[in-house]
RNA sequence: GCUCUCGUAGCUCAAAUGGAUAGAGCAACAGACUUCUAAUCUGUAGGUUAUAGGUUCGAGUCCUAUCGAGAGCGCCA
């Protein structure tokens, strides 16, 4: 829906009808050059025995319209319209949140990272594209609640308990490093060593059930983790309304495995315990070993949220390989009666490696986080950055890059692509919005200004490109997509940068009503582009 | 074997419910700094949208087949 065009769409309405065509008419953006917007609804008409007088009524009900500015039918009946200044005049300032008629109380679950293991670059996508579905919903009046869903209980955690016991290794002295390499270690061991992959289980279940010295030894694991998450999360500009984890729903687990039992709907599988609904392959929801899975515990977060607050829609923003495990936990949601809600798996491609394969998170050759920020700020000291402004230019560039792609594909994950400082990266779009701002700084705020029809190509591109705005804004919103926000932060900054090396703003030469005119384009270009940072998790630099 | 996703320029990616002439960036080539920051701007070149059919006014987009790539598949998360 293209904003403020609604008495555009019922002039065209209005002619159809009286020639029996009844239907949804919409606008799109149109590419052609000296047209701004296209209606293609009269095309399926070709055959109309009424077509010529159909399309000679509609060029003159619409060349009345005051909101358009010349209005032409091609022969093979698109409707062309150039939008009038009047448009732009009431369209460019409008409250996000009064479009927004269908405000929405939802949940976002970060599909967390694993205690104990590094944060490493497969973890970048989860982070970007849920803080960024994050923003965008704050943006448009919605309530929003994020939860990084940690990964601290059950198998992971118990497999680093393990080795710990097994190589006699003092608790206390474990630091995160320690950690990063004890879970690889562990986990391959428990490929190979039986007795320490029972060992482990054995672990698993003593959590399970409360025991006291193994939830001592999780607590302090998890304080060393948890630490340094944190702290990394923060350097890099994400933060989480709940910080909870699984181990925080091990009660409501037991409620809804218990609730199951009395509806009948779970039964005895040679010791395991199955769902009743009929899945391929079944859902178990406790092991034979009497152990919780990862769909179980969902179940309990879940009945946990349920508990805890009111929404109505869940998201999870989950990689894309998970999908078979979103499906079956959804549908146990309806078939236990846990929540009637609307449950949507925000899923997202592997990133993948140059053999396009995705990039393994176990053993040696993890690429973890804190290596890709270094390599990112090398590149970019060599560029003569502004001290200051480092850490947001990297934090910029891992950010950008990876929500230009479609989440819903996997794409390739190249070093010298995301260190690229040239052409459609994160620092094109922060210098145009330093150069805007630092015209602002030296000039008074220009107040609201009606533009008149003295517009040059670059002031008429900008204008409309700036009313594009809402459109990109809301398609990125209701698709959970941020790429075309992405996308449309380089454009607006190009057709930005082009009207700046063509239209001088402060020089002495350029006099009064041209001068304000100018600066008044730039303050809207500035506040569109800050709400399309702000969309994008994206911290403006002061300087650069 | 079964199920799912994908195949667009040399490379990395766009293309809103099916719309007109499929767009960007990188790499390549040619230009523009005495002028509000050149981390910029302007231009050239680059395509049978994997292949073959089908649906229709109209297909990169929907359907079928083939080829190619990737992912998931009972007690890991």
């Amino acid at each position: 829906m293209i904003v403020g065009t609604k008495n555009i769409i019922s002039d065209i309405k209005v002619v159809l009808k009286k020639y029996s065509i009844i239907e949804l008419v919409e606008l799109s953006y149109s590419q052609f050059e000296n047209v701004d917007i296209q209606c293609n609804n009269l095309v399926k008409h070709a055959k109309n025995s009424n077509i010529e007088e159909i399309k000679r009524e509609l060029k003159n009900t619409l060349s009345e319209n005051e909101y358009i500015h010349k209005v032409s039918l091609a022969k093979n009946n698109f409707i062309n319209i150039e939008l009038s200044i009047k448009y732009f005049n009431e369209n460019l300032n409008t409250e996000i949140k009064q479009i927004n008629e269908n405000k929405q109380s939802i949940i976002i679950d970060y599909g967390g990272p694993n205690i104990g293991k590094a944060l490493h670059v497969g973890h970048l996508r989860t982070l970007n594209i849920g803080r960024s579905i994050y923003n965008t919903n704050k943006l448009a009046g919605n309530k929003i609640i994020s939860d990084i869903h940690l990964g601290d209980w059950g198998m992971p955690v118990a497999l680093i308990l393990a080795f710990i016991e097994k190589n006699k290794i003092d608790i206390n002295s474990v630091n995160y490093l320690d950690l990063e390499s004890i879970y690889p270690d562990a986990n391959n061991l428990a490929k190979s060593d039986e007795v320490f992959y029972e060992n482990a289980k054995k672990i698993a279940k003593k959590l399970n059930n409360g025991d006291k010295l193994t939830l001592n030894n999780w607590r302090k694991i998890y304080k060393t983790s948890v630490t340094e998450i944190k702290k990394l999360l923060k350097e890099m500009g994400h933060s989480f309304d709940w910080f909870y984890g699984e181990s925080d729903v091990v009660e409501e687990t037991k409620k809804v495995i218990a609730n199951a039992k009395i509806q009948k709907k779970v039964v005895d599988d040679s010791g395991a315990l199955v769902s009743k609904e009929k899945h391929e392959p079944p859902i178990i929801l406790i092991k034979s070993d009497g152990s919780f899975l990862y769909l179980t515990t969902d179940l309990g977060t879940i009945y946990f949220r349920e508990e805890k607050q009111a929404f109505n829609k869940y998201l999870y923003v989950v990689d894309q390989r998970q999908s078979n495990h979103f499906k079956q936990l959804f549908s146990t949601v309806s078939y236990f009666g846990l929540s009637d809600k609307e449950f949507q798996h925000i899923s997202y491609g592997t990133m993948n490696g140059v053999d396009n394969k995705p990039l393994k998170t176990r053993d040696g050759g993890v690429y973890k986080l804190t290596t890709l920020r270094d390599d990112i700020k090398n590149e970019l000291k060599k560029k003569n950055s502004e001290e200051n402004s480092l850490e947001i230019l990297t934090n910029t560039i891992l950010t950008y890059s990876d929500l230009i792609p479609n989440r819903t594909q996997n794409y390739k994950f190249e070093i010298d692509q995301f260190t690229e400082t040239n052409g459609k990266t994160g620092i094109y779009i922060q210098y145009a919005q330093v150069r805007a701002r630092k015209i602002l700084e030296s000039v008074p705020q220009v107040s609201y200004i009606n533009f008149n029809g003295d517009l040059n190509e670059e002031e008429r591109n900008l204008i409309f490109e700036i009313s594009k705005f809402y459109y990109i804004f809301f398609n990125s919103l209701e698709k959970h997509e941020p790429h075309h926000l992405a996308e449309y932060a380089y454009t607006l900054s190009q057709v930005f940068n082009t009207f700046y090396t063509n239209n001088k703003i402060l020089s002495e030469e350029i006099s009064n009503p041209e001068r304000e005119k100018r600066v008044y384009l730039v303050e809207l270009f500035y506040q569109k582009i800050l709400q399309v940072f702000e969309a994008l998790g994206i911290e403006p630099v002061d300087k650069m």
